[in-house]
DNA sequence: TCTGGGGTCCTAGGACCC
DNA sequence: TCTGGGGTCCTAGGACCC
């Protein structure tokens, strides 16, 4: 029987590391990217208690020294794309997660590379060579092992779980490392003193079910155990196209909203057609004061990739929870896109073809109601948005 | 510890169909 | 008029991930 060799790949503190990267300033210094919170942090600021998200003001009182800098979504993006080029160099079998790890497949390339471990050391020599960052690599016989050894190996590491040796270095590991297991779980979890995999694989999994319901406590047995046996899969396609904006606490004016949509209308739309899907359903998400959080969406009959549809959608739906919106206060405001069609051939409406520069044509939809200084408001909004940049590569 | 922006998956009720 | 089981889709919410 052929043993199944898995590799996670994890940038470590990816954004921070390409600033350390473009700016010989910052190496060795505690760096912070962000505005507003903290989107990544180097392993510098990290060793002064930093972590994302953070707000900057409580990382800077943890960390006088740090430096703060801007994001830079391209430049991460195109580190992003360098980096899965080395993937793919290393192996056809590539299951990208984010924009800074994936899942490589490398069971059966043995004869012709080498032993898991050494396939992963070459790995990570050719994205320091070739891409001037640091990586960590797990290695193990699942998905979820090797994700959970490259989190241990971190930073600039290299792991592999032996096989039979995986219980053993499973077990010990606190309930937090098991894939799923977030705030709300972690604490149900504890309440009954349960604060280790290995209690977790022990308590039996009608009681886990008992405890977290059907399928998380079905997960989380299998997990704990080192049950996993998802494969590496090629070529998935993200489900939902979106983009979101905090607002913060300062009250807005309903039309100042409804533009910020059009303006995060526009962002997706556009994302879309550059992607070439079209999608059916349109969720409108929303965050109040309290943080409560309220979904409202509506399907099409027909797949769209069209700033007008979307948008008259999204507005129906904005002014739908209009009354709630006034009673909470808006703290958030977001548009995805979901139901997404493959075969969606670009059809380009009048409204698309005026919208190929900027933001201008989601403008328009607004000027005329809103006049001019809702419009450059929206329009700066746009403009400091960061450009779009794949979660999956398509 | 007061929280960004991009996503995923699961649950559950109701409408509707056979 | 009342009744069943099985299935899909829609919508809303929740938890989680990076």
């Amino acid at each position: 029987m052929l043993c199944v060799s898995i590799l996670h790949a994890d940038l470590d503190a990816f954004y921070a590391s390409v600033e350390q990267r473009d700016d010989p300033g910052l190496r060795g210094r505690p760096v912070l990217v962000g505005m507003g919170v903290v989107l990544a942090a180097s392993y510098e600021a990290k060793a002064c208690g930093v972590r994302t998200p953070m707000g900057l003001t409580q990382a800077r009182a943890l960390c006088p020294r740090a430096v703060v800098v801007p994001p830079r979504m391209r430049a991460y993006s195109a580190a992003s794309k360098a980096v899965f080029e080395v993937f793919r160099d290393t192996t056809p079998l590539v299951e990208g997660i984010s924009i800074d790890e994936a899942f490589l497949d490398v069971t059966g390339l043995r004869k012709i590379r080498g032993s898991p471990r050494e396939i992963a050391a070459r790995l990570r020599a050719e994205v320091r060579e070739r891409v001037g960052l640091p990586i960590t690599v797990g290695i193990a016989g699942t998905k979820f092992l090797a994700k959970v050894a490259s989190a241990v190996g971190k930073p600039d590491g290299l792991l592999e779980v032996p096989a039979g040796a995986e219980l053993d270095f499973l077990h010990p590991l606190p309930v937090e490392r098991l894939w799923g297991v977030g705030p709300v779980t972690s604490a149900k979890l504890r309440e009954h003193r349960i604060n280790t995999v290995g209690h977790v694989a022990r308590i039996g999994e009608a009681a886990l079910v008992t405890m977290l319901g059907a399928h998380a406590g079905r997960h989380l047995h299998a997990l704990a155990h080192n049950h996993d046996p998802r494969r590496v899969r090629v070529g998935h396609r993200r489900g939902s196209i979106g983009s979101q904006c905090a607002l913060g606490r300062r009250p807005r004016p309903f039309a100042e909203i409804d533009a910020t949509l059009a303006a995060l209308v526009d962002r997706v739309t556009r994302r879309m057609r550059g992607a070439n899907r079209a999608g059916r359903t349109v969720t409108l998400r929303l965050r109040f004061d309290d943080f409560g959080r309220a979904t409202r969406s509506r399907s099409l009959l027909k797949a769209t990739m069209q700033t007008r549809a979307v948008l008259d959608t999204a507005r129906s739906l904005l002014s739908e929870a209009r009354p709630l919106i006034e009673t909470r206060g808006l703290t958030l405001v977001g548009v995805a896109v979901s139901n997404l069609d493959t075969d969606g051939a670009i059809q380009p409406s009048l409204f698309d073809e005026l919208s190929d520069d900027g933001l201008d044509v989601a403008m328009d939809a607004v000027r005329d109601r809103f006049g001019s200084n809702l419009l450059t408001r929206a329009a700066t909004l746009g403009r400091d948005l960061n450009p779009s940049v794949p979660i999956l590569p398509d």
